[in-house]
DNA sequence: AAAGGACTATCTATCAACAGATAGACAAGG
DNA sequence: CCTTGTCTATCTGTTGATAGATAGTCCTTT
């Protein structure tokens, strides 16, 4: 992939992790890459394509982010807690499928597919990973809310909160 | 309050639920209620104005249908399990603080003021029924990310498989 | 090696649509 | 006569998208 089309989706995630799928216009975009709004289009012909592509790519990473954890530590629970932390605590990184998420239901059906195969993604990951699936949708919605939660009040320290009982009670209550 | 300014609010609110504070112009409401778009802005001088007045209409309602269920059910947990329950199980009518607070970035001053101001009455109002603070943001999370999970999915049944073990979980392991 | 054509990536210029917001006129009612 | 609520008309700015020109590169054919 050219440097500049990954310039782009660069550009075009740090500002969906603001304002998801309305938070970003071709113009500011190219303003950023340093190119014209047109040359935007020639590598993504529509808005719907772009943020599509973010998203997919988002996916990716975290997918393998998350592999590579695992091999490090053995406890899925504290390995997708941590990973999501990261997102939690650096300004303006909140994860982009939990903002689009959120919004969903007018997101354009390719955009809106792409956040769909995210979650499922994770729900089949935290299965793999020895969850049952009802475990596996309390944990990722916990995390996810906390997301929305930290992100809200503007207090990193929330997602921790929200998060502790998480790994604590896994030991006191096995499901 | 007039029925016109009802009327504006409603139709803020409904759009708002699906695409966040993007999600909506003036002249859609306009269509909707059967006026003017200027006449909107009567009612509420700027868009900041009549999202930050829906939030706080929201808050305000929200609050108000937690006391009541309390009265005929005493278990905190389950009463705003099931209060949320509702708005992710009526098409579009997701909890519009949800979908504001993920976004919430890059949201007007005022605005993002009052989505904060829901999350912190909702977690005021869980320690006040007895939950501790790192319980009441645990179950605030898990159900906020339960309402995003089911959105993002499309399938309203996630958000039981998310939040069944929130109830049953606290009668193995106390906090 | 030279010529031709296709492909890549960018540009300029422009479009129609829509956004939020404002000014000022008008009618109804107390 | 003043307040309330609505209207018409308009402004300025932004949006996503398209058309068409222009270089540069690379491969093929002569």
């Amino acid at each position: 992939m050219s440097d500049v089309k990954t310039a782009i989706m660069d550009a075009a995630e740090r500002r969906m992790q603001l304002g998801g799928f309305g938070g970003f216009s071709f113009r500011e975009i190219a303003a950023e890459v340093g190119i014209k709004s047109s040359s935007v289009h020639y590598h993504f012909p529509t808005k719907e394509n772009l943020a599509a592509a973010v998203i997919r790519r988002w996916a990716e990473e975290t997918s393998a982010f998350i592999d590579k954890e695992l091999e490090k530590d053995a406890d899925p629970v504290r390995v997708w807690t941590n990973a999501f932390r990261g997102t939690a605590m650096s300004e303006g990184r909140m994860c982009p499928c939990t903002v689009l998420g959120a919004g969903s239901q007018d997101l354009p059906a390719e955009v809106a597919a792409e956040v769909k195969a995210f979650f499922n993604m994770c729900l089949d990951k935290l299965v793999e990973e020895g969850l049952s699936p009802n475990n596996a949708a309390e944990v990722l919605s916990t995390i996810t809310g906390a997301l929305v939660l930290a992100n809200a009040l503007g207090d990193t320290a929330a997602y921790d909160r929200a998060t502790g009982d998480l790994l604590h009670q896994r030991e006191t209550a096995p499901t």
